[in-house]
DNA sequence: TCTTCAATTGAGCAATCGTTCAATCGTTCG
DNA sequence: CGAACGATTGAACGATTGCTCAATTGAAGA
């Protein structure tokens, strides 16, 4: 009879296997972190405003003319963005320009363009 | 007078910019495939399994077991790994070994953790 | 063949997400 | 100061997502 008190609906098949990895596992607090900034690139609008900003600083006006979007809709789409260190923003009299944050993202968006054209 | 036929609330500011990103920009399948590819490492069950199998490779009951879900719960997930490529799958009697599909994603995955770690 | 068990699937649901809309903030210029 | 304008914010909505539950599939062994 299984342990009345585990919440898996099924038993281990690989023990040593299950154990090794579990050793090897970081803690939640950053897996979470990792699948939360990939999120945040798992937008098709926020992917446009990244690769837009990969070429040209650019304010929210652009931005939206060039995706034909509202400006809100952009400013909410950048604060994600900000809030995870993608972008970073100036601000020059009435407009706040944006660009990536560092070449962290160049890379990561490097790596996915690859594994997507493969 | 602006043009009554824009969908856009604003004015363009940097024109020059708007039109210089406009031609650069890829079409829009590539950047949804993008953005789709990102979305699935965007959940925090999903990449602990990425982080899993990136260890060894391990049968649907064995994930389950060690991250204290359903089987069904993983099998549901895996599938969305499996369409998009991310993982693969052996079968051998009744049980089937997951495994990470190619090198790109444990490049993806290295430079999502330098950017976190920063 | 019938049972067993790992795995898969589909319906349904609560929770989250992305956009719209309206209101507000911050800065510049009369 | 007050108007103009770029940008931001919060509430609300429809759409999507992740899990549960129950039913089913596929392979192995009695």
């Amino acid at each position: 009879m299984s342990n009345k008190f585990e919440i898996c609906d099924c038993n281990v098949i690989h023990q040593e296997t299950v154990d090794k990895v579990r050793e090897t596992m970081p803690d939640d607090t950053l897996l979470y972190d990792l699948s939360d900034f990939f999120k945040v690139l798992g937008d098709s609008t926020r992917v446009k405003i990244m690769w837009a900003l990969d070429s040209s600083e650019m304010c929210v006006c652009d931005l939206a003319v060039l995706l034909n979007m509202t400006k809100s809709a952009i400013s909410h789409q950048l604060r994600e963005l900000r809030r995870a260190n993608l972008v970073k923003s100036r601000r020059e009299g009435k407009i706040v320009y944006y660009s990536l944050a560092d070449d962290h993202v160049r890379d990561v968006f490097e790596k996915g363009v690859e594994h997507i054209s493969e």
